[in-house]
Parts: structure tokens; C-alpha cells; sequence
DNA sequence: AACTTAACTTAGGATGACAAAG
DNA sequence: CTTTGTCATCCTAAGTTAAGTT
């Protein structure tokens, strides 16, 4: 924080980031402290009376938000569930977890196949055995069109509604597995360790090259960061004996290699276009074996077959682990999910297979664990896969069922909003929040994450009320983005957060008896398959489709047609609160606009002199109409003739200089110095007319000028004026809200492409063709849709 | 555990400024 | 003075991986 000297130069969403910072370092004692509910504040009563003035009667939070004894509660919380109607627990009873089936590589050739997996295939066979026949004839189809034409892509969304086959998505599977980084190489550059250069065993190196590439960034600064990568380096460090002793972050210097690394990247950039082209075939052809799977005999695109390479971990927000090193994945680590007759694919040398899975329900292709959170990493098919496609099409006519039964559910939850069981009320409450502003679930996290909150993990802090019915939210969501937004809520729903809120009290989860598991559980008994992130797809397509139809004007030309379609894009980013931070030099390059269009005007200032001294009886008329220009003082103007000397004194000299190294590579004598001064006389010349202006107040008119020829001039520069000013409006409306995350993962693209086949407008300018890959499913539908 | 959502990072293509040529 | 070619800059799209939900 130290940093920030001058707070004004820092863009608004690192300044976010900062505050959060500032605010978590406040608050030192950290959040178990702080969270650790108050033990004669338990209460155990569980119905509202409705009465303000006996709120204190109210029931209070039996999991009165403690993280320390997090699990018990859990455990009290679904006990509750047993208040819940029958009618309301409708889960479908639950298949047997399949068992996985590790194959380890030497036994995997021969014995194979036999027992387990006919078992497991009895057990399914009855719903299975059409299936298996269909796709059989599939694959033979399919085989043959590949062997041909690989590409001809399986339109898996004119078949028509496949029997759901249990859980089973694939009968077989074939892929070449993951493709490892490269071997680390060391550069030999010595960092400094206490003013000397120091040498490092190669995997330290490589560590410290890690961090040493971040130096410059928010990362490289962050304290906690920088903590973590140290503590972790250094265990590193002690690995190998010859390595310095290294005790102090301060002392260590990373410059010489991160420079080094500049260097490097400077010379990347300077390859020639033949050297880039090599370079790039080599990387594809490397790449070639992983690029595909073959499913059920079609060929189907893998999305991220590369292992994660080691790097240090870099968590958003204030995550506690930010900068812990994130280690170099082997094989062994690495679990392959393949069809049992497939072959397995060659680890690295002299390495083995973690381990070989035939998961049919799964659609993940190979998996590992990352060290940091210990959380499991997939490698699964890319977004045009069919697998991808239909459970994104899935997930939108899930949102399109949804319409079917809001009206339902909205009766319902307004009506609990006063309901006298406080789980029920505050259900409702939730509810609204969810469907009105698109808020997320909100599961909650632990204590080695960073905090952020949803819908049920709301607490005290993140609300404010703000009479008569306005509530404030301010906290920060996924990835540590501040949601903030003021909005008025129906009476009940201010109500029922005020009347929570004393009864939970500070630091403490404002829906305490609410879990998002339990408001999915209710959810799912209005319809099947609904849960909280189902509003956020439904709000999303259907303001998206409101604000189109709303702002789409027949007559309009096309990019008027697209600003309808980003503006209502926009307005649904907003709904979704999805930001993008700022970039690093958007206030430069806003001054760098503001400061073109006042070169402009200054132009267009001269010009109108011009015309006044020309025919003086033009001041009065059409010249007076027209916008004054406030921010023109002298003195930037000033400032501004000042520069335009100084540019035109370099663009000479530099001309001039570069006029002699051609003469010299041809053999030829330089040109005289004197020639350079000629030229830079005119501009002397210049400036000393200008200093003329300055004294009389007049500009020299050209001979050839007339009226009309400036007011001509003058109306191409109000053109250039407004067309610059409105570029910088919308850099400025668009500078944190991001548009792609909505249109990638909310909209249905269906809207999208009828819309583009009633206006006339190419798909391609509002679709890329990754998008247009991804939601190939969408693009031929009928007009008419909706 | 498995899958979707999301921002951050990077690569490369479009765009505009500038110099040279017409 | 306008047009054309080149280079740097900027911006978008693709790629990556962290952070959510179920």
C-alpha cells in the first residue's frame, strides 16, 4: 500500500483491490476472530412474529455462522430438513456411485475388461442395449465420413432426443492423454542475494525466475505474495546444499533476471516472419496427437490437453495462498479416464500413468491434483464438442422451462415473505434477491480462501438499509469483484433484512438458517433440475431479449443496429455485475483522446479567425451558433504551439538524419549542415509569426483561402471532433464492463440468431468464430423462435 | 467430484500515424 | 495535396486457469 503515493494515478479496479486490501489488513485479528458468534446471543426459537417491536423475540441462528465448528452444523442444518413436507423432497433415488476401476499399466494389457465391467454393464444393460446399438451404427457412419473428411462435424441437435442413457455418456473412448510442459532449462543469469551475485541449483532457479518475472505487476508487489513465494523458495533452496543460505526477501534482488527476460522477450519480438512461422508449425506438430478424442467413433475436439506448468499460484483478491508455488505435475500423478479397449497412451520417459480409469459417466478425459488447494484438475473436450453443446443447450432450455414456472414461484416466495417459520422467511427473502438481482448462490468457504460472498453467505456488513426501502449491497463476489448497488426492495424484503440482521448481529451470515443446498432443494420441488444459477441465465436471456426488441430499430443501419445490440449486451454485464479491470493506462490514453480533441478545436479556433478577418460580417451569423470552446485557454494553448514547434524541430532533424544514412549506405556525401538549418528556420519562422498572433490578435490569411473553402474545413473538423468525443464516451461507458462473460455463458445464442436473420445483420459481427464454433447448435433455428 | 463460469494473460490482427511516393 | 506502404499501437479474440455451483 505504501506504493500508492499517489492514489489518483491508480485505475479504479486496482484501487478496488487495494481498499479490500487495506480493509482486510484493518481488521489484522482475521475472520475466525471476528466471525466467532457471541454464545449468550444463541437462541433456539424458530417462529417470527411479525412485529417490529418484538424483534428481539425472533429466533436466532442456531449455526450462528461459526467457521470452527463449521461441520457440526452443517450436520444440525440438514436435521432441519426434516421440518420440510414430504411433497418437497422429491430427489430421485440415488444410482450407486460407480466404482472407478485403476488399472495400473502393467496388468492393463491382458486380463482387461472382463469382470467388473460386465458387471457394471448388467446392471445398465436393460436401458443400455438399444443405445449401445444405435451408436454402433453411428460409429460405422461416422467412420467411414472420417476417414474421408474428418471435419464433418456430428450435428448431434438434429437427432432427435436421445434416450437419456442413464449416466452413461460414452461407450468408447480413445485419446493420447496430456501433453507435459518442457523440462525446465536453466539460464544461468545470477540473481542478487545482499549486493552479490549468487548461483542457484536449477530447480531454485526456476523459482526464482518465476518470481522474478512477476516483479513489475500487482502480484510481484502484493506482501502476501511475496511471503508465500519466499517461504516456499526457500524450502526449495534447502534442497539443494550448494545453494546460498538465503534468509531475507529484502535482500534478494530479482532485477538482473527479470531483465534477462525482457531481453528475451524483446528478441522474440524482433524474429523474422520465416523464423515465427517455423517456430509455430514446430509447436503444432508437437500438438497434433492431443488435439482430438475419439468418442463413440466420432472425432471430437479436446479442450485444454496441456498439464498446467509450474508457476507460482496467483489467486485473485487477497487469497491467503497467493504466490505458493504451484509444482511441476508428472505422470504419476495423472489419472487417464479411457475406454477399455482404447490404448493407453505413452507417459514421459521412464514415468508411469498415475493410474487408468473407464469412468463412463464422466466426461473428463484425464485428471490430476493441483497441490495448493488440493482441488482436482480435468482435461476435458473443448466448447464445440457435443458434449459441451448439449449441456450448454440443456442449460438453456432448462432457463427457457423456467419461464413456464416463474410466475408460480414469485406468487410463492412474495407470499413467504412474511411467513412465520424464520427458515421459510428468510428463504424467501433469498429468493428474491436471487431472481430480482441476479445475485449468485453463495456457498460458503473456508478459512485458506479468499473471502467472498453470494446470496446465502451474505453478512451483516455486505447490506445496509437506507429508509424507506433502499438496500445498499457492497461486498466482493467471485474473483474478489465488488458487487455494489443501491436498490429498492419491496417493504417485506427491507423488512426481513433488517429484522435478520439484529437478530444475527455484526460479522455474521445475514441468512443463517439458509444453505444454498437447501434453497436448491426447494427450487428443485417447483421444477425439475432448478437451482439458484438457473435465474441468472433466465434473468440474463430474457433482459437480453427485452432490451433488443426494446432498442432494435428496422430502419436503422447495421452498426446501428449493432450499439442496439452491445447496449443491450450491456445491460445484462451490468445485471451480472461482470467487470473487467480497468486497463493500466486507460486514463492516459482518455487524455490522450481529450487532448486530440482540443488540438482539433484549436485548428478549428484559427479557422474561424480567419474567416471573421476574411468577411467580418460573419461573426454575427453562423459562427455564433456554434459550441464555444471552454477548455481552449491560452495558456494550454500555449503549451499546445509550444509542442507543435518542439514535434516539428524533431520530425526534421530525424528526417534529416535518416535522409543521411541512406545517402551514407549508397556511398554518397551527407547532406550540408546547412540544410538543416534551412529547415529549421522555417520553423523558427513559424514561431515567431505565431508570437506575431500572439501580440496582435491576428492570423495571417493565406492568399487562396475564401469563406467557403474554411467553412468547409471547418465542418470536416466538427465531424473529426464529435466522432473523436464519442469514441471516448463509449471507452468511457465500457471501460469495466465486460461484455464477453454474458454472451459467452448467459445469452442464449438462439436469440442472437434470429435476431441477426430478422435485421439482416451477418452473424459474424456479433458472434467470433470460437463463439459461432461453440453454438453452431443455435445458429439454424427457425425465425420464430423465442 | 465434476462441471460451469470468470477474469486474467497473451497472441496476433486491425487500425491509425507517419513517411515516402505519386 | 492525396495516395500508398510501413511501422507501432491498440484492441479483440483465443487460451489459460482460478473460482464458483451442484
Amino acid at each position: 500500500m505504501s506504493s500508492s503515493s499517489s492514489e489518483d494515478d491508480i485505475p479504479l479496479s486496482k484501487k478496488r483491490r487495494q481498499d479490500k486490501f487495506a480493509e482486510s489488513n484493518a481488521s489484522m485479528s482475521g475472520r475466525s476472530a471476528e466471525r466467532t458468534p457471541d454464545p449468550a446471543m444463541a437462541r433456539t426459537k424458530s417462529v417470527i412474529n411479525d412485529d417490529d417491536s418484538s424483534d428481539e423475540e425472533m429466533p436466532l441462528a442456531k449455526r450462528a455462522s461459526s467457521k470452527t465448528n463449521g461441520k457440526a452444523m452443517k450436520r444440525e442444518a440438514s436435521s432441519d430438513e426434516d421440518n420440510v413436507p414430504l411433497s418437497k423432497i422429491v430427489k430421485t433415488t440415488k444410482k450407486p456411485t460407480p466404482k472407478k476401476r485403476i488399472v495400473n499399466k502393467e496388468d492393463s494389457s491382458s486380463d482387461d475388461e472382463k469382470p467388473l465391467a460386465k458387471v457394471k454393464k448388467d446392471i445398465k444393460k436393460v436401458a443400455k442395449v438399444k443405445a449401445e446399438e444405435e451408436s454402433k451404427v453411428v460409429r460405422k457412419q461416422t467412420k467411414k465420413v472420417k476417414d474421408e473428411e474428418a471435419e464433418a462435424q456430428f450435428k448431434w441437435w438434429e437427432k432427435s432426443n436421445e434416450e437419456e442413457d442413464g449416466d452413461v455418456k460414452w461407450n468408447e473412448l480413445e485419446h493420447n492423454g496430456v501433453l507435459f510442459p518442457p523440462a525446465y532449462v536453466p539460464h544461468g543469469v545470477k540473481m542478487k542475494y545482499d549486493g552479490k551475485p549468487i548461483s542457484l541449483s536449477p530447480e531454485a532457479e526456476e523459482v526464482a525466475s518465476f518470481f522474478a518475472a512477476l516483479i513489475e505487476t500487482d502480484h510481484g508487489k502484493n506482501p502476501v505474495f511475496q511471503k508465500n513465494f519466499f517461504s516456499d523458495w526457500q524450502e526449495i533452496l534447502k534442497k539443494d546444499s550448494s545453494n546460498p543460505n538465503i534468509t531475507s526477501f529484502e535482500k534478494c534482488d530479482f532485477r538482473p533476471m527479470y531483465e534477462h527476460f525482457e531481453v528475451e522477450k524483446e528478441r522474440k519480438k524482433q524474429l523474422t516472419k520465416a523464423e515465427k512461422q517455423t517456430i509455430k508449425e514446430e509447436k503444432a506438430k508437437v500438438e497434433e496427437p492431443y488435439l482430438y478424442a475419439i468418442v463413440d467413433g466420432r472425432k471430437e475436439k479436446v479442450g485444454n490437453f496441456r498439464i498446467e506448468p509450474p508457476g507460482l499460484f496467483r489467486g485473485r483478491g487477497d487469497h491467503p495462498k497467493t504466490g505458493r508455488l504451484k509444482k511441476r505435475v508428472m505422470p504419476e500423478q495423472v489419472t487417464l479416464n479411457l475406454g477399455e479397449n482404447a490404448p493407453i497412451p505413452k507417459p514421459l520417459d521412464g514415468h508411469k500413468w498415475g493410474g487408468v480409469v473407464h469412468i463412463h459417466e464422466a466426461t473428463w478425459l484425464a485428471s490430476w491434483k493441483e497441490n495448493i488447494n488440493g482441488s482436482i484438475k480435468y482435461v476435458f473436450l473443448a466448447a464445440t464438442s457435443s458434449w459441451k453443446g448439449q449441456s450448454d443447450m440443456q442449460k438453456f432450455e432448462k432457463a427457457r422451462d423456467l419461464k413456464k414456472h416463474v410466475n408460480r414461484i414469485r406468487r410463492d416466495y412474495r407470499q413467504q415473505l412474511n411467513d412465520k417459520l424464520m427458515e421459510t422467511r428468510q428463504r424467501a427473502t433469498a429468493m428474491y434477491l436471487i431472481d430480482v438481482l441476479a445475485l449468485r448462490a453463495g456457498n460458503e468457504k473456508g478459512d485458506d480462501e479468499a473471502d467472498t460472498v453470494g446470496c446465502c453467505s451474505l453478512r451483516y456488513e455486505h447490506v445496509t438499509l437506507e429508509p424507506p426501502n433502499i438496500l445498499v449491497f457492497d461486498f466482493l463476489g467471485k474473483d474478489s469483484i465488488r458487487y455494489h448497488n443501491s436498490v429498492p426492495v419491496d417493504a417485506q424484503v427491507f423488512k426481513n433484512i433488517k429484522i435478520f440482521k439484529k437478530q444475527v448481529g455484526p460479522d455474521n451470515m445475514i441468512f443463517d438458517r439458509l444453505t444454498t443446498m437447501s434453497l436448491n432443494k426447494h427450487l428443485g420441488s417447483y421444477m425439475k433440475g432448478l437451482t439458484a444459477k438457473v435465474f441468472r441465465t433466465y434473468n440474463a436471456s430474457h433482459t437480453f431479449q427485452e432490451q433488443l426488441n426494446k432498442l432494435t430499430r428496422e430502419e436503422d443501419s447495421i452498426p446501428d443496429k449493432l450499439l442496439s445490440y452491445n447496449r443491450a449486451n450491456r445491460e445484462v454485464a451490468i445485471l451480472c455485475n461482470h467487470q473487467r479491470s480497468v486497463s493500466k493506462n486507460h486514463g492516459q490514453m482518455i487524455a490522450k483522446i481529450q487532448d486530440k480533441i482540443r488540438a482539433l478545436k484549436y485548428q478549428r479556433k484559427r479557422l474561424r479567425k480567419q474567416i471573421v478577418q476574411l468577411d467580418p460580417k460573419m461573426k454575427k451569423s453562423k459562427l455564433t451558433e456554434m459550441e464555444e470552446e471552454s477548455d481552449l485557454e491560452d495558456e494550454w494553448i500555449a503549451e499546445h504551439q509550444k509542442d507543435l514547434l518542439v514535434k516539428e524541430r524533431e520530425k526534421i532533424t530525424t528526417r534529416f538524419e535518416k535522409n543521411n544514412e541512406k545517402l551514407a549506405s549508397e556511398g554518397k556525401p551527407p547532406q550540408p549542415k546547412e540544410e538543416l538549418k534551412e529547415k529549421l528556420k522555417a520553423v523558427d519562422d513559424w514561431e515567431k509569426e505565431l508570437q506575431k498572433e500572439k501580440k496582435t490578435g491576428k492570423i495571417e490569411v493565406k492568399a487562396s483561402a475564401t469563406v467557403e473553402k474554411l467553412l468547409a474545413q471547418i465542418t470536416k473538423l466538427d465531424e473529426r471532433i464529435k466522432a473523436t468525443k464519442t469514441q471516448a464516451l463509449d471507452k468511457e461507458e465500457g471501460k469495466e464492463t465486460a461484455l464477453g462473460t454474458s454472451k459467452l455463458n448467459y445469452i442464449d445464442p438462439r436469440i442472437s440468431a434470429v435476431w441477426c436473420k430478422k435485421y439482416n445483420v451477418p452473424v459474424e459481427k456479433v458472434f467470433s468464430k470460437t463463439l459461432r464454433d461453440k453454438f453452431q447448435w443455435a445458429m439454424e433455428i427457425d425465425a420464430d423462435w423465442r
